[in-house]
DNA sequence: TGTCGATCCTTGCATGAGCAACTATAGAGG
DNA sequence: CCTCTATAGTTGCTCATGCAAGGATCGACA
């Protein structure tokens, strides 16, 4: 393992640290969890796109990519929303092989309450870390980077994660 | 969710592209799977950290918080791979409560084959994304932000990820 | 109109991970 | 030396996820 090149160490490294930053910040996040019990990072993230989505809806397809979910993940990620009163399903009128996932007012109300403390939960984590500059530059090379690797994927454009805007502001 | 200030989108944005540059690089990666079947990813990180240990080996405890994994999923993790034969169990002399994690000789030579592979496979996402200071810019900033993380977060130190160098290179 | 392939979502099944409880050992303090 | 607490690792259990298969619907084409 001594004869890899100082670029090959180097690359490593930042794929390395960029895969410990996303843990990082999933255990960080998990933290909010304990504030709002039975609702999972995962739930989360499903519940914060709604939220940030016109109509507070989106399609089963479009949620499932935007939380890099597969279908069957999602469909059982809104299941159990759907049991928490969080979420509702609504049949798409156009195509009814097709089904939104709508938040609840439950839902609405919940995230009105958690979203605030979400967001301050991000800037108690990165304010003190990054200029502005900073967190700009890094912002623009994540986002090539992003947009690269699905690019590359393929048929998973637009997804997102924790804490992404919708892609209208996203992109 | 219209009333969230610029900055609080900048940061949101900046976030969800960090976890989505993660989750599509570990998709990405899942490719060399189908080139090692039985090899799951994070095996494959279990293992690529072995590879760059002194000795090819580490405290299970260690292991854990490199891979980012609870001691219960390494030691299965582990148990996976002993049954694979790539990697064995060593008690440790010191503290006999303890043990350690080694390569054997089918996992050293799985390893010596599968990291080039590796490389070559990042290289090809990197270089035609970034230049040299760009991603040196990319590395300092996340580094800022993983060693952020993992100290607010406490008894996780070192822990890293798929691709991630040994600590000692590393930090 | 009827058929055929494609698409959207859901379900059966197997797997991997975390939590909590447990065992064995280490180390401190009387 | 004995006890008591802390630590390293493993195990039982539960749950979330992906893959492959299935059902429903759409759209195209004869």
């Amino acid at each position: 393992m001594g004869q890899l090149s100082t670029t090959d160490e180097d690359r490593l490294t930042t794929v390395g640290l960029l895969m410990e930053s996303a843990a990082g910040l999933r255990r960080e996040f998990q933290r909010r969890t304990d504030a709002e019990p039975g609702l999972s990072n995962q739930s989360f993230d499903v519940l914060i796109r709604l939220a940030r989505s016109p109509g507070s809806e989106l399609r089963m397809s479009e949620l499932a990519a935007q939380a890099s979910l597969t279908p069957s993940g999602l469909t059982r990620s809104v299941d159990r929303l759907q049991e928490q009163g969080l979420v509702a399903r609504r049949v798409c009128p156009e195509d009814r092989r097709g089904a939104f996932a709508v938040l609840t007012p439950e839902g609405q109300e919940l995230m009105d309450r958690a979203i605030p403390e979400h967001l301050a939960h991000i800037d108690e984590m990165l304010s003190s870390l990054f200029t502005a500059d900073e967190e700009a530059t890094l912002s623009l090379l994540l986002r090539r980077l992003r947009d690269h690797l699905f690019e590359v994927g393929g048929d998973c454009a637009l997804v997102q994660d924790d804490g992404g805007p919708c892609p209208s502001a996203d992109d």
